[in-house]
RNA sequence: GCGCCUUUAGCUCAGCAGGAUAGAGCAACAGCCUUCUAAGCUGUGGGUCAGAGGUUCGAAUCCUCUAAGGCGCACCA
């Protein structure tokens, strides 16, 4: 229930409609203190319409407001101060959750269009960077809020699965490798390879070409050249999988740049047909505008680009999916590179082009440097989630030894710490790595909103909560805040959507974790039998939003820990 | 050089369709477990919102300039 707009159609009557009713929405605001009200609303706009002082509209204007849902609305100053009626507001949004349950903030926002989504995206044969851990986890978590905002997402994992490099690798695994290793540690093997071969090279730089001459037998669908290729992509596809699942994300499509090999042609053509295509400096691109450099095409040497590629797959991607949106989760780096890409689909006449949106995240920095994937100065993903993993058992041990699932619980808290880490700032800020920062548990962590959704389980199970054969309501002041936060969780999804977000949730769910754990600490909950069913329906409350809220941005919420 | 982004407490960040005293977390210090999970709670200190102009009744928030930093800018992805 947005009581918001219960105020602003007060307020549009009181008004005598000078204002519209959506002018009055935009200037509600949010008192930063408790002590003036659940929603102010500043006169100075509508004093210099009517010729008169803020003071005295505020004044005349709370004079003429009356609701059943208002407690009190007094004018202080040039503000007037709408208090709500907390007994009535409590009791509407508390039983609303606990009916809607995992429903409640679902909407239809996108009446059920389909967004593809381009996510995670590394590249085979090199190990799983902390990287691509941010476009993963973004990339999940908007598929998700998409999702209960009513759009139907399509997650799409283009596998960096083409190119020379594989040239490389056929090479040097036909020289030095060793199958029963290679099947064994995958990543690790053909990493291994990989390096060894541009350390080789540097002696004997003949077998560069070697390597191109393997990845244009490759390109030629050469059947031992393929069966290697395909044998790399399967078994690091796995050890990928392994991660994924660890994380619990899934994929609609794995199709990665080698799916496209074979459609590029067609782009080519399509583009000189349109006449877009013009020669430059031996290349051929299309001429953007003025402001962004021409989108090169084909290199001299006739071979394709990215740019090519992300065209075909576009294309593809909207005949296969008819996609409403097409959001590519990509770093900021490549931001020239779509702002081109789009172009360049709309000069040749697609106007869904504009449904397509780069959603651009910061870099993960090692000592405010990028980090250089060359000197093997990377950090592995499933490391730092061994490393999480194991510190949350380490806790689980100490602080609650006798818990069951020990394992599981611990891939959950230690995961979600190292997800929520991610995700809770602004995407597009760069995070300078710092192990520490990812394993803590406690403060603005996922750990943290996972605990507090534990404990709130946890007297739930001790109160023995029934929902259905509770009517009572509560009447707490210490539970205000929470009944305020509550209300706005659907907000906080759909600010998520509306900015491609997913931090709107993180840093809502805090907020109601704090907010809980306030309360808890000063209102004993099981000892006053009187009250003791109406606050397990607030708990109850807490515990539903908690756990979808989480659920939102990928993390589990173990109902003990 | 051109384009995009960033600059708020010691550190990491919120706040930015302009509004009432700029907020969290971490770190520091002082408290709270015979009582619902202390991965928690309470309190204290800590700020020229990078700087300078401008718009406005009102600017951390909008505009311009300056400074510092980052990313990108033709055959890599």
């Amino acid at each position: 229930m947005k009581y918001i707009n219960l105020f602003a159609q007060e307020l549009y009557a009181a008004c005598d409609e000078k204002l519209g009713k959506e002018e009055i929405v935009q200037r509600i605001e949010k008192p930063k203190h408790e002590e003036l009200g659940d929603y102010a609303f500043p006169c100075f706009d509508l004093a210099r319409m009517k010729r008169e002082t803020p003071k005295r509209i505020a004044a005349n204007i709370a004079s003429r407001i009356h609701s059943a849902h208002f407690e009190k609305v007094e004018a202080v100053g040039p503000y007037i101060n709408v208090f709500l009626k907390k007994e009535t507001v409590a009791y509407e949004v508390v039983r609303k959750i606990l009916q809607e349950g995992n429903h409640y903030g679902t909407s239809n926002l996108g009446k059920g269009g389909a967004v593809t989504i381009d996510l995670s995206s590394p590249n085979i044969a090199k190990p799983f960077s902390m990287g691509h851990l941010r476009s993963t986890v973004i990339g999940n978590a908007l598929a998700l809020i998409l999702e209960k905002s009513g759009y139907r997402p399509v997650r799409i994992n283009h596998l960096g699965d083409w190119g020379t490099q594989f040239g490389k690798l056929i090479t040097a695994y036909r020289k030095w490798g060793n199958e029963a290793q290679v099947r064994q540690n995958t990543i690790k093997e053909l990493l291994a390879l990989y390096i060894k071969f541009h350390e080789e090279a540097d002696l004997t730089p003949s077998l560069l070409d070697d390597g191109r001459k393997a990845f244009k037998s490759l390109e030629e669908g050469d059947p031992d050249a393929v069966a290697l290729w395909k044998w790399f992509r399967e078994e690091s596809l796995q050890e990928f999988n392994r991660i994924y699942q660890l994380m619990g994300i899934t994929f609609d499509s794995t199709n990665g740049e080698a799916f496209y090999n074979d459609k590029m042609q067609c782009v080519v053509e399509l583009l000189e047909e349109k006449e877009l295509l013009t020669e430059s400096q031996g290349a051929m691109v299309v001429e953007v505008d003025d402001h962004l450099p021409p989108c090169l095409i084909k290199k001299k040497d006739g071979a394709t680009l990215y740019a090519t590629r992300d065209l075909a797959a576009a294309l593809y991607r909207y005949e296969t999916y008819g996609f409403n949106q097409a959001l590519y989760v990509v770093g900021n780096e490549q931001s020239l590179h779509f702002k081109q890409v789009f172009k360049v689909l709309k000069k040749m006449g697609y106007e869904w082009a504009d449904q397509m949106h780069h959603i651009t995240f910061g870099m993960m920095l090692k000592d405010g440097k990028k980090m250089s994937t060359r000197k093997g100065k990377v950090v592995l993903l499933e490391e730092v989630l061994k490393e999480a993993i194991a510190l949350a058992k380490e806790n689980i041990n100490t602080k609650n030894p006798l818990l069951k699932n020990k394992q599981i619980i611990a891939e959950q808290i230690g995961v979600g710490a190292v997800m929520f880490h991610d995700l809770k700032n602004d995407r597009r800020n760069d995070i300078d790595f710092s192990l520490e920062d990812m394993l803590r548990v406690e403060g603005e962590t996922g750990p943290y909103v996972q605990y507090t959704n534990a404990r709130a389980c946890s007297i739930l199970r001790k109160g023995q909560f029934q929902s259905e054969k509770n009517s009572s309501i509560i009447v707490d002041k210490e539970a205000w805040p929470i009944i305020t936060r509550l209300n706005e969780f659907p907000m906080a999804v759909d600010r998520a959507v509306k900015e491609y977000d997913p931090s709107q949730v993180a840093k809502y769910v805090l907020d109601l974790s704090r907010s809980f754990n306030k309360y808890y600490g000063q209102t004993r909950i099981l000892d006053d039998k009187t009250h003791m069913n109406a606050r397990l329906k607030l708990v109850s409350a807490v515990s539903i939003v908690l756990t979808e809220g989480l659920r939102l941005l990928g993390l589990h919420a173990p109902e003990e820990m």
